[in-house]
DNA sequence: TCCCAAAATGAGTGATTACTCACTTCGATA
DNA sequence: TATCGAAGTGAGTAATCACTCATTTTGGGA
């Protein structure tokens, strides 16, 4: 792990809590171990051991190991939608954003940075989504729905507007966010060793985004 | 696990060692509850009871549980380039394809199947990769670099004929991907519940990789 | 300096883990 | 039908698991 910026970045989330070192350490030290092998695979006496701290100590700040977990993956999730919240995306629509297009290329130049510094909580999320039926719910329930919604009615203002195709929203929201989640996840996940020329990439994948759903021919 | 078709078609490719019936349990058993729980999350011990077998057994025909996992998850990664290895791709692009969007539809229809009947152990192929080096390398040197150089050489044919964008391959094979794969995941494990008009879908998918990617215009 | 609640400790708990092995059962062949 | 290797068994193993608790250490206010 050479980067930490995740650390900063999650305790500032928690800050009101006012954490002790040792809790500090045992936040760190888990999300690395979760990350590294899995969270079924992470056992709490080697947290202990990497964090510096009694296995005990662990048990005194949450009361189970999967309390531990929802601990580091839950607020990230409120953090992946907080922009979409903040700023009311009405206003977003009518103010800043005069072309779909450029609606994209902030959206993409705004959760980049947040996406790298917190790579290693989103990887976690990511892998224990499916086997933990309270974070799926949280998840589906509280992010993905109002992102979905708010979503939808950028797609749907830009319809009305003629500049993007006649079709089904929900298609329209799949091939964007397949476009965009693909360029991210192949640029962090699967081949984060290889060389990007990140504004090229992003400007051919707004490109391929908007010929392929611009609104010059109907389906 | 209302749908079993996955089994006849795991075993098929490993009938060459004339399984008996116990063992043909205890895949079908590991298939499940690898993919319900997560291979770190499953016991020797539930897989024996499922199977209806001593733990013994299991032991018996595996050395380790890892051994398990492999043999099941390996074979699906050969099956799942096989169309692209048996016909040489040449051959396909010079005789079969007029254009781009023929290939792309004859490659979704022909995997589809396949992707339907193997969900369980696809997903549990995903699920592990990130934790097993050995599964890794395994998938990177023996199928992503076959799949990708022969996708690269359909690609550069396309642009050759003038029928696709002149852009980095790269970067073609990328939005390409990101598209399908993208519609598959969507169908299959985010909202596999959701009422989908396949054809419709399907073709709203090439569409668009083919405006997005056409040769009208250059970058 | 004393005090005390919160923080931290680490030995100890029973349960569960992957895996072993001496033994029994099975089934094909001679 | 007798034989023999492979298939199957299940009690047993040491290690590790998440978690507990009586006890000690710590740090800030009086």
């Amino acid at each position: 792990m050479k980067d930490q910026e995740w650390l900063a970045e999650i305790l500032q989330v928690k800050d009101e809590e006012k954490l002790t070192d040792k809790q500090k350490k045992i936040i760190a030290a888990a999300i690395e171990i979760f990350s590294e092998k899995g969270y079924s695979a992470s056992s709490t006496s080697e947290i202990a051991k990497r964090a510096g701290v009694a296995e005990g100590t662990i048990f005194r700040h949450y009361k189970t190991k999967k309390e531990l977990l929802i601990s580091i993956v839950g607020p990230i999730m409120a953090k992946l939608i907080a922009p979409f919240i903040i700023r009311d995306v009405d206003k977003v629509l009518k103010k800043d954003f005069d072309h779909f297009e450029d609606f994209l290329r902030a959206m993409i130049e705004n959760r980049r940075e947040f996406i790298k510094n917190n790579l290693p909580v989103l990887k976690i999320l990511l892998q224990e989504i499916p086997f933990h039926p309270e974070l799926k719910e949280l998840f589906m329930e509280h992010i993905a729905k109002k992102l979905y919604e708010r979503f939808k009615r950028v797609v749907e203002h830009f319809q009305k507007k003629g500049e993007l195709i006649d079709m089904p929203s929900n298609s329209v929201i799949r091939l964007t966010a397949s476009s965009i989640v693909g360029y991210l996840l192949a640029k962090y996940i699967l081949l984060p060793d290889a060389r990007w020329d990140d504004e090229k990439e992003i400007e051919r994948t707004i490109a391929f985004i908007m010929h392929g759903l611009g609104a010059k021919q109907s389906f």
